[in-house]
DNA sequence: TCCATATTTCTACTATTATGGAAATATGGA
DNA sequence: TCCATATTTCCATAATAGTAGAAATATGGA
């Protein structure tokens, strides 16, 4: 990922409404959701919702396909993924024992909910 | 973390060079670099960089401590985690099988090279 | 074809942000 | 105290982004 599009996807998502849809695709998953369902949720005019929606297609970071009458969002999660490790890139120089960070579970809850003695089996 | 604040720290994230700090700062990590430095490695005039680090530090996302002469910046790990956990809350909605971020190792490199037969030792 | 629904494009207005020179401030050493 | 170094604050200018009404476009059904 170059740095453009990575100041471009932090670009979209820095903004309230944006942010807000973005986190609302993320739970979606990839189903995602239609405009209008979006805008309810969000209370959102159309037309403003419509520009904020476009910045975020454009930034890589969600893809629309339509839908009969409604045109369905979803999160691109790839670029996520291509985002995060952009920003943490070479993080502590690989010792990760000096790092706090330690991006593990970021996603999907509780995943390993134990991870103690035995290897937990097959998820 | 609130919203307000997650947009805080991507509008910070969302520009060149103030992004290109970050990451050298990631990069850095503990120990920090000073203002100097960094804007000598990026080539960025003095009253600019003070700009930008300013807005990162108001964000949240690094902080700086005097040494001497110089300030010396450095990542606010847990910050960058909350957000990290702010965006990909709930993601999915905890059925990790239907997600293609999986944020494992977003952070220091390649820490697990292999994990296929043996569970890895102790990390 | 005609209408209702869903979303986008157009447009103008307002507000915020980036830039970098010059001057000011803080630190340490002679 | 005086000077050099390191960084910040002040300021004006230029550029970019957010907002939402009204009109336009696309789809599906009667």
């Amino acid at each position: 990922m170059e740095s453009k599009n990575a100041v471009a996807a932090l670009a979209a998502l820095a903004q309230e409404s944006r942010l807000a849809a973005f986190r609302l695709l993320v739970v979606a998953g990839p189903e995602g959701m239609p405009a209008g369902e979006i805008g309810e949720e969000l209370a959102i005019p159309p037309a403003t919702l419509s520009f904020h929606l476009k910045e975020l297609v454009h930034a890589g970071l969600i893809e629309s396909r339509r839908e009969s009458r409604s045109i369905r969002y979803s999160l691109c999660t790839a670029a996520v993924k291509e985002l995060f490790e952009f920003l943490m890139e070479d993080c502590c120089q690989g010792r990760p024992e000096l790092c706090g960070v330690q991006a593990e579970q970021l996603c999907c809850g509780p995943p390993p909910p134990k991870r103690t003695a035995k290897r937990r089996g097959a998820s």
